[in-house]
DNA sequence: AGATTGAGTGAACGTGCGTACACTCAAAGT
DNA sequence: ACTTTGAGTGTACGCACGTTCACTCAATCT
């Protein structure tokens, strides 16, 4: 119980080389995708040898499903502090299209780690990454079936647009990641492509089964 | 210009090889990622020794391309079959989602080779089935182009669309290659997705910025 | 003050890898 | 009938890998 001041330092100490190694991986995978990094490489890069790796993952599926975890944490972050601005509601696909290009912009490496490993990771980790999406489709679709023209549609038709967006979203982060840096203009071309796609969906909508 | 019977021989043993090479990483793919298999699985799985890969293929990454170059070649005589059928005028969204599933239940391990590298394989393979897809798209924009309700839309717009369809192609497919075999009830299941999807589409087509 | 804990070390292992090199031996060319 | 060609062989190399094991030594606990 007497832990205040210098308890924290064996902690901190290690949390600080688990984030360093987080860091590494990231690093790392931006260029060559996470399968095919070594634990010996992240462990050089963080400054350890590779057996001190095992202090803090069992492997480096673990240290994939980590990345996944944190990933996730700081973009549902991110959404739910958006969802705070009031401007959202009075346009809503503008206020998505900047969303969706700041915070990719804003944690680059994380996005490009999921777009990457969705499709090409290890079974381990592509499983938990479709899991996070299949989470946002359905928080996305209850925030949808409150929207005017949606309102008394059938559950599967609104998870289906729910679908169309998140996959839209996971498009368009893909091209934002790709996207070079200290180019505003390919960015707004990309925000722009982003409102039309939507606003086509949403005059969809209007007209949906009529 | 003696070659008729005997001179076949040499090269279609060398050209069955070549074969037996690709397969072979095309069936290696299925489990593991382009990127993680070695040139020594693919030439054992061959049926060669590890040298003789050289004679076919520079590298591991000339093997992609080429297995790039495959696969897209399939994937167009298919659709140039499929656009000979009279009834794809009729319901050009019902043809088009039969003609997807179909394509990809055919050769699902080509789908899942472009559909895994395409985001997650070297730099060079993502690169030509990039090329790949934008041809596609800029294709399918000349075929929208003629459509009633697009004809005297702006260019950018049709790209826009289009881009939007090739899109969901691609996350369709991605579907259907992670299907378990023997589920008619799931294809069935997707195909529907794909149909509302572009029906919503088509039906924000129609009241585009009116 | 002394004992315990545990993050990080360093050497060593077996394995699979890409590639080099010199080779064989039928088919194809002359 | 001979030479040439070239797909496929077999050995051998140096290298990076994941994992093992016994270790150090400062922070923490008693």
């Amino acid at each position: 119980m007497t832990e205040s001041v210098q308890t924290a330092s064996r902690q901190e100490q290690k949390e600080r080389t688990r984030q360093a190694i987080l860091a590494s991986a990231l690093e790392l995978t931006r260029t060559e995708g996470f399968a095919q990094i070594s634990l010996r490489q992240v462990a050089r890069h963080a400054g350890i040898v590779p057996t001190a790796f095992y202090r803090h993952f069992d492997s480096m599926d673990e240290l994939g499903l980590a990345l996944v975890e944190q990933s996730f944490s700081t973009l549902r972050r991110m959404i739910r502090e958006a969802q705070r601005d009031p401007k959202v509601f009075d346009n809503i696909i503008d206020a998505a299209a900047d969303v969706l290009v700041e915070a990719v912009k804003h944690s680059k490496a994380h996005f490009a780690f999921v777009a990457r490993e969705r499709v090409g990771g290890s079974a381990a980790v592509r499983r938990a990454i479709q899991h996070e999406l299949d989470l946002f489709v359905s928080e996305l679709a209850v925030v949808l079936a409150r929207l005017p023209n949606i309102e008394n549609w059938a559950t599967e038709d609104v998870q289906m647009v729910s679908r169309l967006f998140v996959r839209n979203m996971v498009s368009n982060a893909e091209e934002v990641v790709e996207m070079p840096d200290g180019r505003p203009d390919l960015e707004e071309k990309i925000k722009e492509g982003a409102r039309r796609q939507m606003r086509l969906i949403v005059i969809g909508f209007r007209d949906w089964k009529s």
